[in-house]
DNA sequence: CGCGCCAATTTGTGATCACAAATATCCTTG
DNA sequence: CAAGGATATTTGTGATCACAAATTGGCGCG
């Protein structure tokens, strides 16, 4: 079996077990993996030219972290997606990402308001553009930009474990999600921010999450698995 | 350095890292961890009669579930707790075990609920009685037949992973905290599930945590590091 | 031609070793 | 006596090996 992995000399994690770590961690980002797709410790290793024993530290902190799933006969394998876990992990996002921008509403700095607006800007000149691959960045780092404002550490860890699991689906939003949307909700954000209202930083990002997830549990009947487009 | 643990051999673990994992996790929710401790891997082993590899990724495992952490000089240790991570936790408490409340509300059985009323029972007879060691086990019993009553199986791991991290210091609210109290919430919350109403159920379990994990961080200064006393 | 059984291979797990970084200890020097 | 540096020990990390469980492939039997 051929993973689809990077190498993993450009990065600058201190051990090798971090550097497998942030390139299992790129790679399901990116929708590299296929959805039930079973890994294995050795190919892995061989994929980023390292033994077996960083890989085995990086995939039990992935495991931990829902990334992926072990099975009873002990292989790792990318979860499947169902439409009733969408819902699930749309509920649990909108809840805990709601809570931080209420907290980040009552942290926010000028600085870092200007510094959203900025972000805000690029993603739609990256959507004028056509270009989803921008687009999808710029959203990421717009969000937690956002939820690091909060300065609730523990909560920006369990977000971004969040993220790791719907992130490749969140792919599925292009073209046809995104298409028409004008960054309406992220301005009304930014105003709450300004005005320091939790409450309505809340409600932005809440509504938000939950009509995005909502299109993507859509996409699959009541039963079925909802499959992964290639990143472009 | 010696260190607090129980041999694995009782456990039903497949591998001896699920034992590790297990004597780790049972170890920190009785307390015996003093806050800010460091683990060694190899006294680790030693305390088990294991080598150095199943430890490794039992510890990473429960440093990505935030039951430890990691060190820049890479070693791990028990997280100190503060009164602002008190805080956090609590709102992240809050949020996600109401939803579970609310969500075992709209699949809750008649046998569930006997179960339930069972537990509360048993609780209120180890409260009289002032025995706090099976208080504590039966409390957790309580909300975890809950939860899993919601049938959100990433939910309730992550609030699993949460309690990891509250757990110790949940001895904090022994005696003086529950004295008095005659399980009226637990009522409550039962009634809610018998009628079905969602909302009901989740402010019981909001408010009883907000409450209890309230009490807590107002045991710690502003500033100040929470010590916990050994479990009895 | 299909199904089940057995051998060959792959794969996860755990122990051990080597090495470098971090920590502790002791000795020297001011 | 205190402080700084050299040495010794401890500790985390990564590679390799051995072994058992799981998987795969092929063969023979029905």
């Amino acid at each position: 079996m051929t993973v689809p992995l990077a190498s993993v000399a450009s990065d600058t994690a201190a051990t090798l077990r971090e550097q497998v770590y942030e390139s299992l961690r790129e790679a399901l980002t990116q929708g590299k993996f296929a959805p039930g797709q079973k890994l294995t410790i050795r190919s892995i290793g061989n994929a980023l030219g390292v033994s077996v024993m960083p890989v085995r530290e990086a995939l039990r902190r992935l495991t931990a972290e829902g990334a992926f799933e072990m099975q009873p006969n002990r292989s790792v394998r990318v979860p499947l997606m169902t439409r009733a876990k969408i819902v699930e992990l749309r509920d649990i996002r909108v809840a805990l990402e709601g809570l931080a921008a209420e907290r980040a509403a009552e942290h926010v700095t000028p600085e870092k308001i200007a510094e959203l607006q900025q972000l805000a800007l690029e993603i739609v000149a990256a959507r004028e553009r056509g270009d989803s691959a921008i687009d999808r960045i710029k959203i990421r780092e717009f969000h937690f930009t956002l939820y690091r404002t909060s300065g609730q550490t523990t909560l920006v860890r369990m977000i971004e474990a969040l993220w790791l699991q719907t992130g490749p689906y969140m792919n599925l939003l292009f073209p046809a999600y995104v298409r028409g949307r004008r960054g309406e909700g992220r301005r009304r954000l930014i105003q709450a921010l300004q005005a320091r209202e939790g409450a309505s930083a809340r409600r932005e990002i809440a509504d938000d999450i939950r009509e995005a997830l909502t299109y993507v549990a859509d996409l699959a009947d009541d039963e079925g698995v909802i499959g992964v487009k290639a990143a472009r």
